[in-house]
DNA sequence: GTCTATATAGGGATAGAC
DNA sequence: GTCTATCCCTATATAGAC
């Protein structure tokens, strides 16, 4: 399929990911350090530095995966952008995504400054490729009535505090449960009663 | 007043946590050096360690600045852990104590990892001292049925992304207006149809 | 592909002069 | 109260052997 040999086995690039992801949701990504990640994946820094050509460069792989999860629907988002009533079907459509990996959510969540640098240094490309930049431009449209942007804003957070805020507290509640809940909950907020 | 002589002039104390709060929120607590906090001083990295024992004791005092904020609302939510209708009514006023000062708000949303650090290391205090210990406490809770819980985590991140995702976007909104509308839609998350 | 060894820089923190 | 000078450590990153 891939790039790799191996069909049970992961490539140590994969390896090195899910151990970089693991460490920046604990320790934070400016907190860890390269020497961390070679000793958990039981070689040495260098043969990171052969993985990934820096520090940077593993948060940015990360990311990728973050943006292939979307799809469309970051596109779909982007062009609906002045359409309050439109923006609750697109949302059903992320937290469907956005629980799916929770964990990535998490690792965008808690180190929010780490990856908007990896944008003003590295991602020159728009702004909308961007999660928070989307939401972003979103939030501060002013042909869209203000009581309307503040309740996506808190849809917004409501479903990445129930990722973030709660941590492990709902690890054991099933994916789809949880969907349908935070999806209720969401629905309430942008849906006038 | 205090312990300072002037009046209208702040104290060096004082003018090292509004630089660092500034910095922190824009850059990161980690990935803010002293040298940087000393240089928008105007005095040296030195004078900094003249007033704060440590690079972490300056995150402390702002921990302890968002604290005093809350008065005794954190008290209130640790005493009706359980009942899940008395928790809307603790939420409006934390909602106006919030709003009434967003930047510590965002502060502490945005250097999550900096801050569970400083309590594991320096604050080993009960756990609800914590703003998140707290929240992670009551969310956790089995004796709640975890709907429940699932509304509260939804309506603390409304809150928190209110402030946190859409960052300058509502900058120019009356902190009454927005009281109002976080209130609004946080009781439609938390009181059923 | 993986290693050792090393270059280089920057950060936190201390000692002691003024 | 504020400064200069300095120590020490850790981190990123590179060069080159195996």
């Amino acid at each position: 399929m891939g790039s790799d040999g191996g069909e049970g086995e992961k490539s140590t690039r994969e390896r090195i990911l899910d151990i970089a992801l693991d460490l920046f949701i604990d320790q934070g990504y400016d907190k860890t350090s390269l020497r961390e990640i070679a000793d958990r994946l039981g070689y040495s820094k260098a043969a990171v530095y052969y993985h990934f050509a820096s520090k940077a460069d593993i948060l940015l792989a990360l990311h990728y995966r973050l943006h292939d999860m979307f799809g469309g629907s970051l596109d779909d988002l982007n062009q609906q952008v002045d359409d309050p009533v439109a923006w609750a079907k697109v949302l059903d459509t992320f937290i469907g995504q956005m629980l799916a990996d929770r964990r990535l959510f998490i690792l965008h969540e808690r180190n929010r400054a780490a990856f908007e640098k990896l944008h003003r240094d590295q991602l020159h490309e728009d702004q909308h490729s961007d999660l928070e930049g989307t939401f972003r431009t979103l939030l501060a449209n002013p042909e869209v009535p203000v009581a309307d942007r503040v309740r996506l804003a808190c849809a917004l957070g409501a479903i990445m505090g129930t990722l973030a805020i709660a941590g492990e507290a709902f690890a054991s509640v099933p994916t789809e449960d949880l969907t349908d809940m935070i999806r209720s909950a969401v629905g309430d907020l942008l849906t006038p009663r």
